[in-house]
DNA sequence: TGAAAAATTGACCGGTTGGTAAAGATTACA
DNA sequence: TGTAATCTTTACCAACCGGTCAATTTTTCA
């Protein structure tokens, strides 16, 4: 007859065993999803990651999409703010530089993120088709900025989405496919270091592609 | 009683009807497999897709993994040509042009096999280890291949496992993230246009930041 | 301290999934 | 044409999976 759902609960005020429990779950969540995508990943495996049992899981979130759904836009908020700081009063260079910087301390720091972003767009990104609304907007307004900063000669005449494409593609890449990565670097070079060596390569590679030929 | 299995059948010769069984099953296992991952994608829809009942297929295939397996290596096959075809003897910038290239092709004409890849990959390459391995020799050898143009002044010194990261992760992008990419670039600019603008962008980048300065 | 609220668990359920068994339909070929 | 091999299907099973139920234990707080 009990039986409060943490939900019923909101009325009254959170718990603090429900505030931990509920980070904890969403970390092993983030952990499952990653590695096996929101179809491949089981509540099981996600209760036994957290350290309890699936009734118990359920006992704070209703169903697997809710929590998928909330990792989401958790993820979304920290993972596009790097281009939001991108400044159009700055230096171009180096506001480029920093934001290449900023993504690859992301794939650095937070992999399990990518991983689980890089999931839900490879498979057609069916859960999250606003967000990429929003996401557009963002891209469309900087493109803008950069668009502005070839007008006035700061940067070679570039495509600006496919510029910010390139910038993506290669920081995520030490994030996604860091199986691959790890292979073919060996096991001497695979350790951290390798993004301070990604980080040397990229800024040769954009700063060397992009500054105007004058 | 009979039920002679294809393997059973290997003795003999093989059916003309097996041969075309076989390739349209695994036609809609790449399908099946690239849109959902190898956990997602379900005997039933690579059935469907493929216009049987599942135990007809299962007839041609004992398993999930097989078809699985069987699609990777014959995507490593196809996969691996652009960067084997990059000629140590060849001019050092063309060459690399070529390989992006080709590589850009191959995500516009084979997205399914590059999102099957990138499935594994992200996952942590759980049943492509030994493939891996050969992917890493093959990088070796071009890296040294790399290495000795930069010698020469051929090319900025660059680390050249990080450009290869690079070239991949920029061109597979395009069919890795396809969902994204269209989404962002708006309908207008997503049609097939897009890989010729990309071709265009990358040259500029990789050229301008690859080209040694003297 | 005691009782209500919150947290946890084992048992369970219906649907799905990978795969099998066996019998029937079709094809190849002597 | 007949028959053996090949191909296809229906019916089925055991394991798994998402999620519920009801009962038990733990925590909170008046």
């Amino acid at each position: 007859m009990p039986v409060a759902t943490p939900r019923a609960a909101k009325t009254r005020r959170r718990t603090r065993i429900q505030a931990e429990r509920e980070e904890l779950i969403l970390g092993a969540a983030l952990e499952v999803f990653a590695a096996h995508g929101f179809r491949g990943a089981t509540i099981d495996q996600i209760a036994e990651q957290a350290g309890m049992s699936k009734p118990n899981l359920l006992y704070y979130f209703p169903n697997k999409e809710v929590m998928h759904r909330m990792l989401i836009d958790r993820l979304l908020e920290t993972w596009l703010e790097p281009l939001r700081k991108l400044d159009a009063e700055g230096d171009p260079l180096t506001e480029i530089r920093s934001y290449i910087r900023r993504k690859l301390e992301m794939a650095r720091d937070y992999p399990r993120e990518s991983r689980l972003f890089a999931n839900e767009i490879l498979q057609g990104a069916p859960r999250i088709a606003d967000e990429l609304d929003d996401l557009k907007k963002l891209v469309d307004e900087k493109a803008k900025v950069i668009s502005r900063w070839i007008e006035r000669g700061k940067l070679t005449k570039v495509d600006p989405y496919h510029m910010i494409f390139s910038i993506w593609a290669t920081t995520q890449h030490y994030a996604d496919f860091d199986a691959q990565v790890c292979t073919v670097l060996g096991p001497k070079r695979s350790g951290e270091g390798r993004f301070e060596d990604a980080a040397r390569y990229l800024d040769q590679l954009f700063l060397g592609g992009l500054k105007p030929k004058v």
